[in-house]
DNA sequence: AGCCAGGCTACCG
DNA sequence: CGGTAGCATGGC
């Protein structure tokens, strides 16, 4: 039965995807450039399209992990300015982040807002990174190693669902698919879903209906489908809905 | 000058 | 359970 939108959904996706090209999400700018010199301009930002082995290290992790606190109804650009602040302060690591007093740190990462929320958020993160990181990168990736990691990640203060997929999905590769606001807007406009779906509802629709053969390629469709989304939406879709820029529904 | 942005917690009925 | 105020900066 939810098969009958699936072909719905991986339509709007495979359409997305001819439009707007590789998105290469998670952006990790201070790991991105290390590796691989290309032409594209959003490297330098930290994007990597059509490349899925990143992160490749404990400082890319811990920098989506970061990045995924303070976007949290944050536009990207001022998350950029925050996290150069921690790059700045030095305190880009776990151990150093908790190591900044968190009213320092609330001030380093001003830009993002609510800084000092997040300041205590992202206290509560590196603390969880600390105890998780190490056994999340060696034990085997799984829907059971999913499963295990999520409701862990969800008890940490600060990390609500979307937070928790984000991390699972691009820090450790593991496959569950992030719903955001985008989504439900998007997804809405085609009616696959209403207002009043749950979080949970929607994760599980849009993952069953994405899932690809593998684990690995499920993974990197989930991440790719994720920031084809937010790219379609940030440019049809405005709070303010105006379907009729909407390709989607021609 | 206002509206919006890659949400979450706490608290309400 | 669902609904909502509060959190705050920078860009358009």
């Amino acid at each position: 039965m939810p098969a009958r939108f699936s072909k719905r959904i991986r339509a709007a996706i495979e359409r997305m995807a001819c439009e707007y090209g590789p998105q290469g999400w998670w952006p990790i700018a201070s790991e991105v450039q290390r590796f691989a010199p290309s032409n594209n301009p959003r490297r330098l930002e930290g994007y990597h399209p059509g490349e899925f082995d990143f992160p490749r290290t404990i400082a890319g992790r811990f920098e989506i992990c970061c990045g995924a606190v303070l976007t949290q109804n944050t536009a990207w650009a001022n998350v950029r300015h925050a996290l150069e602040g921690l790059l700045v302060a030095n305190a880009l690591s776990a151990k150093r982040l908790l190591e900044l007093p968190e009213e320092q740190l609330a001030s380093v990462i001003r830009p993002a807002g609510y800084f000092n929320q997040k300041a205590s958020y992202l206290r509560a993160v590196a603390l969880w990174f600390q105890a998780n990181d190490a056994m999340l990168v060696r034990s085997e990736r799984s829907l059971f190693a999913l499963e295990t990691a999520r409701p862990i990640l969800l008890k940490v203060r600060g990390v609500g669902p979307e937070t928790a997929d984000a991390v699972l999905l691009y820090a450790y590769r593991l496959p569950t698919f992030v719903v955001d606001a985008y989504t439900m807007r998007v997804f809405g406009r085609l009616n696959v879903v209403d207002s009043q779906s749950s979080y949970e509802v929607v994760r599980s629709l849009l993952g069953d209906a994405l899932r690809q053969r593998t684990l690995e390629r499920t993974v990197e469709y989930y991440q790719e489908a994720h920031a084809l989304i937010v790219e379609h939406a940030k440019r049809h879709h405005g709070r303010k809905s105006d379907a009729t820029k909407d390709f989607l529904l021609d």
